[in-house]
DNA sequence: TGATTAAATAATTTGTTGATTATTTAATCA
DNA sequence: TGATTAAATAATCAACAAATTATTTAATCA
């Protein structure tokens, strides 16, 4: 029964979830778990394929719903492309910021999931290059951006842009300093980016 | 007797030099660099705080060097701003992932005095600024960039580049790519750093 | 007296053992 | 028969003693 065994599934994710961001991703036991969805500690195998497998889900999960969280923003039609790609990326930094301040367990359990599993990695930075990308399709059909390779230049903000999505590399930076930081940068990268109509 | 103390710092350096490149920071004794000294383990303490300290040192020289090395371009008055920093770019980019594939040592070395020694890094960022921003001021004064604050731009220009300056965010890529996307991103920054003259 | 050492102490690492926890397997259940 | 459990096994962790190493101190040397 597929429907019954993602019910099951998402019974343990929930339970999961509650444990790993109260008590962290190492102080938590599969049996604590399992005794949470009312099973066996064995029979948690039969949906997940180990503990890794569920901190992972997890960690994908938050990963798409932060993309998610800007679906309205690039659908927006009152802002300019170069508007969209700003707010993105001040939301992603306000967001890696907060949680390193306020959800230490969830900022452990992914980096962790980064460690064990270097592919997960690559996978959230691709779903952001997406979005990217999409953003600077519409800019460069309305003439806004002069981009021809699309998905090269995404590749490129990202790279511009990895220091704010690093707590690692916030060297002891407030985040109205990092604030300041990128948007200085992003000014600097426009400038560069925006179609400049020479006067004739 | 201040210049044979200064020597007998050196052949400590020295030693800890050729025993950390060997068997790494972790493996080797202070007892051991005392003995490639001719002194015993307690005399290390009159010229250094501690293991960590020549560790420090080490490190720091070596960050000097490498702007050290830089000298030479900066100074040369055949290249262009513009290609005075691509090449500290890309000369700092294979500077450390040659560091990563063959001097695993020094890597850990540098690293763990990372960790131990917050400001060790806020020191040496700030040397690699100090010349971005030498660079860019010769370049404001010649027109060929328009810049209003200096060292602003410099840490703009740092921190737009700091993916390639760490190996952790090297995701699984080789040299070549790495330089692609670094040209790129160049690119991209210096279209909008280039003062452009509007035909009238 | 400043440089050095040997010896003392403090901190860290290593190795070991027992417990806990993760995962697998072989039944049981419905 | 598929879902579940209980029991078995494998892997990991925690605690603690022993050993090693870092650092300090109190002599000794020149």
């Amino acid at each position: 029964m597929q429907d019954n065994d993602s019910f099951i599934r998402n019974q343990i994710i929930d339970a999961a979830i509650a444990r790993f961001e109260h008590y962290g991703y190492f102080k938590t036991t599969i049996a604590e778990i399992a005794k949470d969805c009312d099973m066996s500690p064995g029979n948690i195998y039969r949906y997940f394929k180990g503990k890794l497998e569920i901190a992972t889900e997890i960690a994908r999960a938050e990963s798409v719903a932060q993309v998610e969280r800007l679906r309205p923003l690039i659908d927006c039609q009152y802002r300019s492309a170069r508007q969209k790609l700003e707010e993105i990326m001040f939301q992603e930094l306000r967001n890696t910021f907060h949680q390193l301040e306020n959800n230490e367990k969830v900022v452990e359990l992914v980096q962790y999931v980064v460690n064990e599993r270097p592919r997960f990695l690559v996978e959230s930075l691709r779903r952001e290059r997406r979005v990217l990308a999409i953003v600077l399709e519409h800019g460069r059909k309305s003439g806004e951006f002069k981009v021809d390779d699309v998905s090269k230049a995404a590749a490129i903000l990202q790279s511009a842009t990895m220091k704010f999505h690093y707590p690692q590399l916030f060297t002891h930076q407030t985040l109205a300093e990092l604030e300041e930081e990128l948007h200085n940068l992003l000014d600097l990268i426009f400038d560069g980016l925006v179609q400049r109509h020479i006067t004739e």
